[in-house]
DNA sequence: ATGTCC
């Protein structure tokens, strides 16, 4: 039941295009994305999986893509979905592998540029050493006990902070509070569990990084200083997530959701859009387990932020605190949640798969932190390791037209095998030195595969989502250091 | 993304 070779595009306007319904699809397809980045989006087939996506039971509004879109396991990495609580399905091919993947942001009192890149360096390599990354890492100083594990997946980055990583500030500054409620850690398998005792607090690898930037630009004054943004500021931004854990309760449910599929009579375009409805027992297993890995990779961000302070303070010689090492904002871009939104004038309570898309509500949102509310949801934008990272600010069109979702990132335009056929004979490291970044990663292959020119410039990607409206520039960030997995 | 093939 293919849709592929009857799939259309129309344009709506200059950042918007319309993929009409046909075949089995229950709605129309929407693309954010400029001109010249169509043909990258066709080529992946990126198009036909956002069309694919349209067939599932219960779609409330539209498939969504954002710029970044990419092609990814069933639904496109990029991609957005809505469906009705009582009638959709839940999809883990909607969340992705890497539950609760995500970044967070930290400020700091620090003038990056007065440091010098020998002081770059030096900060880079002590947090390399203080923080276990790469395939497989884990650290060697502690491994979770059965309880301790219990305590992470139900509580998140709440347990990391009971146990001294961090303070009650720094929860207050993550989405969800860090902790998803309805987490359910009986639905997460021993096997997945064996994965994650020793790997909480290790960075992993692919696009994981932990950078030291500088805060370049400010597009608007009066959020950057809610934020606590300011010109020539130092930042440190976290881009992970859940680890082993989280893939292998992908993995798991992946196989449990087959099954389903077939169990409630849905028919698929294809097989690895396997779902269940969000009422029934498998639907609601999945979503408990998928909690339980959110939290996972909420505590997972948090014990590294307590590792990048302690690196800091043992590398300044002052207190976390006076280095002013605050949490901004830590977002998830790999989740499924119910939330209620108005679409065409009703209240309808949904399940909104973001993958590889970020929540950005606008302001007065009771679920954006108090010292946000009156502007908006900080969305934090990692580009690729050469070039910017965004801060920007969730707005009302978002919430009228995505679910209160935009992009997430550069995304790919070349593979990782692509990357690498294409780096053949030069040095990469060497290469981001000459742009002033210097970069330390645990695998040399990894570092070639996450190359700039193996994703799309950030810039085109924001300048579409800011023309949308579905969110607003606040600050451009310009990579100075950066450790990769 | 991922003990990149149980």
């Amino acid at each position: 039941m293919s849709v592929k070779d009857r799939l259309r595009l129309e344009r709506i306007d200059g950042w918007r295009w319309k993929i009409p319904r046909t075949g089995a699809m229950r709605t129309d397809g929407i693309i954010y994305a400029a001109e010249k980045m169509l043909d990258a989006i066709r080529q992946d087939q990126a198009m036909d999986q956002v069309a694919n996506v349209a067939c599932l039971p219960g779609i409330v509004g539209y498939s969504m893509a954002m710029p970044d879109v990419h092609w990814g396991y069933g639904f496109p990495i990029g991609g957005v979905a809505a469906f009705s609580v009582d009638e959709g399905i839940v999809s883990p091919g909607g969340v992705g592998y890497d539950i609760n993947c995500g970044v967070r942001l930290m400020t700091s009192h620090l003038q990056a540029l007065e440091l010098g890149a020998e002081k770059i360096r030096d900060l880079v390599t002590a947090l390399f050493r203080n923080i276990p990354s790469g395939v497989g890492s884990s650290r060697k100083d502690f491994k979770l006990s059965e309880a301790e594990l219990d305590g992470v997946l139900l509580k998140g980055a709440q347990w990391a902070v009971s146990k001294g990583f961090g303070d009650a500030l720094d929860l207050e500054r993550i989405e969800e509070g860090g902790c998803i409620p309805w987490a359910d850690p009986a639905q997460v398998s021993a096997k997945a569990r064996a994965r994650g005792r020793s790997q909480l607090g290790t960075l992993g690898s692919g696009n994981h990084f932990v950078e030291i930037g500088v805060v370049e630009e400010i597009y608007e004054p009066k959020t950057a200083e809610v934020f606590g943004l300011f010109q020539g500021q130092l930042t440190v931004f976290v881009h992970t997530g859940s680890r082993g854990l989280g893939h292998q309760v992908c993995d798991d449910f992946i196989r449990v959701l087959l099954k389903s599929t077939q169990k409630y009579g849905i028919d698929l375009p294809d097989k690895q859009l396997c779902c269940a409805p969000v009422a029934s027992l498998e639907g609601q297993s999945y979503l408990g387990a998928m909690g339980a890995a959110a939290n996972f990779a909420f505590a997972n961000r948090q014990m590294i932020s307590h590792w990048v302070r302690e690196t800091f303070e043992q590398f300044f010689g002052q207190s976390s605190e006076r280095l002013g090492l605050s949490l901004l904002y830590d977002v998830c871009h790999n989740m499924a949640k119910i939330e209620e939104h108005v679409w065409q004038g009703q209240r309808r309570k949904l399940c909104v798969h973001r993958k590889g898309a970020t929540r950005a509500f606008s302001a007065g949102h009771e679920a954006i932190p108090e010292a946000y509310r009156s502007v908006g949801q900080p969305v934090l934008i990692p580009g690729d390791m050469g070039r910017y990272s965004y801060v920007l600010v969730g707005t009302d069109r978002a919430m009228e037209d995505t679910f209160g979702s935009t992009c997430h990132g550069a995304g790919r335009v070349l593979s990782r095998h692509q990357a690498v056929k294409s780096a053949k004979g030069r040095s990469i490291v060497k290469e981001m030195e000459d742009r002033g970044v210097f970069v330390l990663g645990a695998s040399k292959a990894t570092l070639v595969e996450e190359m700039p020119e193996a994703y799309k410039d950030v810039s085109d990607v924001v300048e579409v989502v800011a023309q949308a409206g579905i969110s607003r520039p606040v600050a451009k960030l310009r990579p100075l250091g950066v450790m990769k997995g």
